[in-house]
DNA sequence: AACTGTGAAGCTGTTCACAGCG
DNA sequence: CGCTGTGAACAGCTTCACAGTT
């Protein structure tokens, strides 16, 4: 596959939402202006990004709904289905799982760890919480290729090795510690204070969106 | 001011952190080479986004580290301070309120709201938790300028409606749905579910990292 | 007439490379 | 010498604008 940017990515990550609510609302078709207006870009800019998917619509009737979204679906997620895993169920692993259970089709959360004894063992959203020493066991035994950090930084790198030991490549981080990683791991990182940080520095000027 | 971009804000934030720690382990000066090192990025980079906040170094010394974290938190922070306040204290809100609590001088989490009438009135962190149908009223009178939502998708619209009606200017929403607000507000999203379909994607190939 | 798909132009942010300095 | 600060080159992404299609 050519080069995809991350801004793409985001982006059909978007329109897969937008077009879902248009299937919902029973339109069988839209205009690339329409999604424009709806995800606030240029119309110009959804028709390339689209390009990325390999779908193609039709001048007279812009694009299938549902063709597209099966397109874009087709090209964002892995056809066999890809497992995630939660490191640390505090406050903000719960928040993620309740706010993630049963929402994607090929992406879901099949396993959580924590270290606090008291919650090995739980049952969250039909899924078992581990003790952090299980984790290399497994990951490697359920095909876990992303893993999510809610826990604090100390421990996080030693568990991150772990993990990509293991087999992850794709680590979504809220901690606020930088990862070493090897090049052919994925790394985001969310840390919620520099979040913060920023819509504070943002706010003291007039400024422009997202 | 001249514009700054948001990849510039994103890097200061992350100097200074950096910077902090270097202060904790005694180092007076760093070099650009080192600080790049530290966040992975170049070096010109480094000195092209220290331009930005107008902090000069000397090619013998560098840059002084406390020099520069004064530098850097002058451009950075308001220096009469910005309050902000939580939207939602589910496991999420409470979750950024432990993270982020007493860890930044110039920016803090004054006010919760939730519309639990079980919830209003607890006490945390020392920050008071009130209904939201006191939002105008509190925000207006706290000159709150920062808002995080931290609540489902369905009320956050008209919540963010009178947030910006009573002078927020700065929002992080972890919502899953696309705010529609004036020119002037900055508005920055972190879907969640959106953040791990991203690094499903990217972990489904080699690839960069951040 | 209005849309898609897309070369090509335009822009923004990044990196190069070097003058100037201690 | 090796560093900073920075003009200039470069790269990547976004937008323009239009040929082709129905």
């Amino acid at each position: 596959m050519k080069k995809v940017s991350q801004g793409t990515i985001d982006r059909l990550i978007l329109y897969r939402k937008v077009l879902s609510r248009l299937r919902a609302e029973g339109e069988t078709n839209v205009y690339s202006h329409r999604m424009a207006q709806l995800v606030d870009r240029t119309s110009a800019q959804v028709r390339r990004d689209i390009m990325a998917v390999g779908y193609s619509g039709t001048p007279s009737m812009g694009y299938s709904v549902e063709g597209l979204l099966e397109g874009v679906g087709d090209f964002l997620d892995d056809p066999k289905g890809q497992k995630a895993a939660m490191i640390g169920i505090g406050n903000l692993g719960r928040a993620i799982m309740d706010y993630t259970y049963g929402r994607h089709p090929r992406l879901s959360i099949v396993a959580a760890f924590d270290r606090d004894p008291a919650k090995v063992n739980r049952i969250i959203h039909g899924t078992r919480c581990y003790h952090t020493d299980d984790i290399r066991e497994i990951v490697r035994r359920e095909g876990i290729s992303v893993a999510i950090l809610a826990i604090p930084g100390e421990e996080a790198q030693n568990i991150v090795n772990e993990l990509i030991e293991a087999g992850v490549t794709g680590i979504l981080n809220y901690t606020d510690i930088r990862l070493k990683t090897p090049e052919n791991v994925f790394v985001e990182n969310r840390d919620m204070l520099r979040a913060l940080e920023k819509v504070a520095f943002f706010a003291r000027f007039n400024n422009r969106e997202e």
